[in-house]
DNA sequence: TGGCGAATTGAGAGATTTTCTCATTTAAGG
DNA sequence: CCTTAAATGAGAAAATCTCTCAATTCGCCA
């Protein structure tokens, strides 16, 4: 059905499903590999289609349902764009530092947590304590700066 | 109809509309009123209601478009929670840094932007060209941290 | 202040998106 | 293999969002 080579993004979501007791089911893993294969964050319906050409007739509710799965486990992520669009895209947990390319809507993680270099103690003197942060940049990637400036 | 005095918010959004030749109705001034109020993100059919409490029968689709219209403007803007809700805010155009309580899911502003103390050097270094962000931390605020622990 | 023209709204139909239910299928341990 | 609970498929149902067009209202100008 799949597959030429098992991607790592799918050996990781396997192992993060086997960790929670959940099952590792073609429809989980086609989701997983559509997302990786697109490299951008994708639409419900673009994933849906994606599965479909994989697997044949898929459901829809399997694909909300594993999404929402994945979101939980910190495995998928969802996207928010500036025009209000928005999809999902694979993530690994914890990592919630991101540069969206405005152009090819592609998503790069960081080199490493911005966060890191800045000061939190004058706001932190406001009384707010920090868990967790997220923090996207927006503008545009490398391949798109070079044909187009 | 409304009021006792008119709020700061009211009078920025009423001066952006005017600045790009729009009408300040009565329906897109009650929905900063309803916002202002609130001081947390509200869902659009929390708007709605607030509105309607405020004009009396207000449609639902001019909630919409005064949302859309607002977003915009940069006046208002669209938060999404971790949990994966979301909803609506007032937020002064540019100022995308924010602290989300994730208790009473209030919203504060950044006393100044966080940003200018990132290091975007290593990024910089992979060719991605920075334009834009958005940074929100989540944790606690002061008042839901005195209350309980 | 009163009237005109264009922007905005209301109401409900319509489209789209998301959730739910339950019978059937399937993964994974024994 | 067999068993059992997790997961899926299909379609109905609910929720969310958009569209249309006649009626209303804002803001300009006399």
């Amino acid at each position: 059905m799949l597959k030429d080579f098992e991607c790592l993004e799918e050996s990781y979501a396997k192992e993060v499903l086997r960790e929670r007791g959940l099952r590792s089911t073609s429809q989980r893993l086609a989701v997983i590999h559509v997302l990786h294969e697109s490299g951008r964050p994708l639409s419900v319906g673009e994933i849906h289609d994606g599965v479909r050409d994989i697997l044949g007739g898929t459901g829809l509710a399997t694909i909300y349902r594993t999404l929402e799965t994945f979101e939980g486990l910190g495995v998928v992520r969802r996207f928010n764009f500036p025009d209000g669009e928005s999809g999902y895209a694979f993530s690994r947990a914890g990592n919630a530092h991101h540069m969206v390319c405005l152009k090819c809507r592609s998503v790069f993680d960081f080199p490493e947590c911005p966060v890191k270099s800045f000061d939190l103690a004058p706001l932190e003197r406001t009384g707010f304590r920090v868990k967790d942060h997220f923090v996207q940049f927006f503008g545009q990637c490398a391949d798109c700066g070079e044909v187009a400036s």
